[in-house]
DNA sequence: AATTAGCACTCAATACAACAGAGTGCTAAC
DNA sequence: GTTAGCACTCTGTTGTATTGAGTGCTAATT
């Protein structure tokens, strides 16, 4: 069922305006403000019957309206136009790039994180890339003293990674190096999730003699790499005290504890592949972002998927804005890693 | 000038009362409460004396009296009778500890400062061992491809650090070893912070015709280990949910708000080194935590401090339980540093 | 038939007064 | 020196009246 195209108008003046205001819009405002070259009684009407479609609802009788989460996505999927970064935003953010030193992908994306909670006075996340989906490209064994190694794995990614392992006696440095050239040899390549009982028996098989020196590297490694996946790093947490919404205690305790439980935002990040996605309040699953909207995007080198970059915010969120901001932020997140790493 | 056995009596009873229920505490409370053997009439009159003397305020005529920082101060000093944790408190650390692989020292600290925050229900922050101050232990180069390194290094405090270089043109693995040796000759042993233009020299002066390559690692390796030199993490960011003085939002704000800025705590963690350290209130030098109190502590392994770790809370902190808790931790904390990383 | 002016109605928010209660300081008696 | 008693102060709560924004409906207008 499509709405005429004043209904659409009207909602898409509400929905502005609330967004700025945080008010529910009465019709006088949309008549006065937004030059409909209607009467307010004419408004009224349409309204009416775009709170029955389930649009608009009225927090009580005697006041304006304020948009559903229906009329949210509508907005969303129709109305809106969406907002491409200012000249000022993009300066912001080359200043921003500039002033850091540009290395590893865990930097990187902190760093965008920062700007994106900067620009958009919303909280940002940002999910680092899957460990186990990275392939191995280089292990190393540094000896640090007669029984402690310190192991470090780099993966295609650009992520390195370090365990602490204790071996059970000293070893020469020739064992450690040849055990370490048959890590190397065995290894890369092979994604960390691939790493399985049949690679490691197989490397046990090719170095027969060293049973207990292996058995005291392989599973701490293992364990290391496998033990947590990704992470997720937030900024702009105390933005959402911008928000009048947020005035009241109890959400705020809501939302920010929210932020405190890593598990349940790597949980929201890390669902689906597709590129940008905005998900509207009751659309979310966990209870504890009902009444916020999340909008996030994937950021990838070349085809591959690394990981994901949003915003959590009020429902009532400047999505053509934020949308905007975030896709110019992911295509220069994806050319710095392409140039980062592939070569 | 020291006050009377009675007085004492009174003052720590308020101090004790308020800390418990955050209501100004009345006369016939302390009378009821705290059976004192004398009427209300004359504990008036004490807490008329003892707010004249500075220790304790009163909100509004007709309401009780709370401690003032000076009051907390005394009682910190020379009222409280120091908590030990209880069975079951000790019995939740050991737990806390048995569930995470300790291995470095990061996540040690970490996990330390997650169990503080848990036990006391205070916002909890340690500050990661200084890197300058640490000696190099061990520095590893490792080759990614033909013009990416990976470098890393270890230091005696146990910190793990990586940094990645570009170089302007290939180099065979033979070179890189020789480097990679150069540098731990040159380097292990030292402060970061004692490497030095003098030590740099020294190094490119023993390996003439390296300039270029060596031009591109040293300067890089070194900004990545002085550009940041500790971190410091907090865990029960929004405990302080859970106390009345913060139901005003302005407040939660405030204090939230510090916690983003990480110079300022950063700042607060760094100075002094003495062992266990209070301050209340308005002796805090930053604005924004004038009405909190912060206790913190040293860690080190043998004599040699290497981070802080601490409590952020309400001045009304129950200080007895705090300092407890810390000093129990603080030794664990020790003691297992010590087993990982003196040997 | 669609639009609009007009009006009665609703309801949250604000302001104000009355009141209760906790706690004090002071005085006088013990 | 201590305490009982009492007047006084001030906050917080409760109840009531008022205001004002905004609505829905009806009747008039285009």
């Amino acid at each position: 069922m499509s709405l005429g195209e004043r209904k659409k108008t009207i909602l898409r003046a509400v929905i502005i305006d609330y967004i700025d205001t945080a008010e529910p819009v009465g019709s006088r405002t949309i008549a006065k403000k937004y030059e409909m070259g209607i009467s307010s009684a004419t408004i009224r009407n349409e309204m009416a019957d775009l709170e029955e479609l389930g649009y608009l609802e009225q927090p009580h009788t005697s006041a304006g309206r304020i948009p559903s989460d229906k009329g949210y996505r509508f907005f969303v999927n129709e109305l809106m136009e969406l907002q491409r970064p200012s000249n000022y935003e993009i300066e912001a953010v080359r200043n921003f790039l500039d002033r850091t030193t540009i290395d590893e992908i865990d930097n990187i994306i902190k760093q965008i994180s920062k700007i994106l909670s900067n620009i958009t006075q919303y909280t940002s996340a940002v999910l680092s890339p899957s460990v186990k989906k990275s392939s191995v490209k280089s292990i190393q064994l540094i000896q640090l003293s007669l029984t402690d190694i310190i192991a470090v794995v780099i993966t295609d990614t650009g992520i390195v990674r370090h365990c602490k392992i204790k071996i059970p006696r000293p070893i020469s440095s020739n064992t450690l190096i040849a055990i370490n050239n048959m890590l190397n040899e065995k290894l890369a390549g092979l994604t960390v999730e691939d790493i399985d009982l049949s690679v490691i028996s197989s490397i046990q098989l090719e170095m027969k003699g060293y049973d207990e020196i292996l058995n005291s590297i392989i599973p701490v490694l293992n364990e290391s790499l496998k033990s947590f996946d990704c992470d997720i790093f937030l900024d702009g947490t105390t933005n959402i005290f911008h928000y009048p919404e947020y005035n009241d205690i109890e959400k705020a305790k809501n939302f920010l504890s929210l932020l405190e439980h890593k598990e349940k935002l790597l949980d929201i990040f890390s669902e689906d592949d597709s590129n940008i996605t905005v998900s509207i309040g009751k659309e979310n699953i966990y209870d504890e972002v009902k009444e916020c909207s999340i909008v996030k995007a994937s950021y990838k080198i070349g085809d591959k998927t690394l990981g994901k970059i949003g915003v959590i915010g009020p429902t009532r969120m400047n999505y053509a804005k934020v949308i905007g901001i975030l896709k110019y932020l992911t295509d220069t997140l994806n050319n710095m890693l392409k140039n980062q790493l592939d070569e």
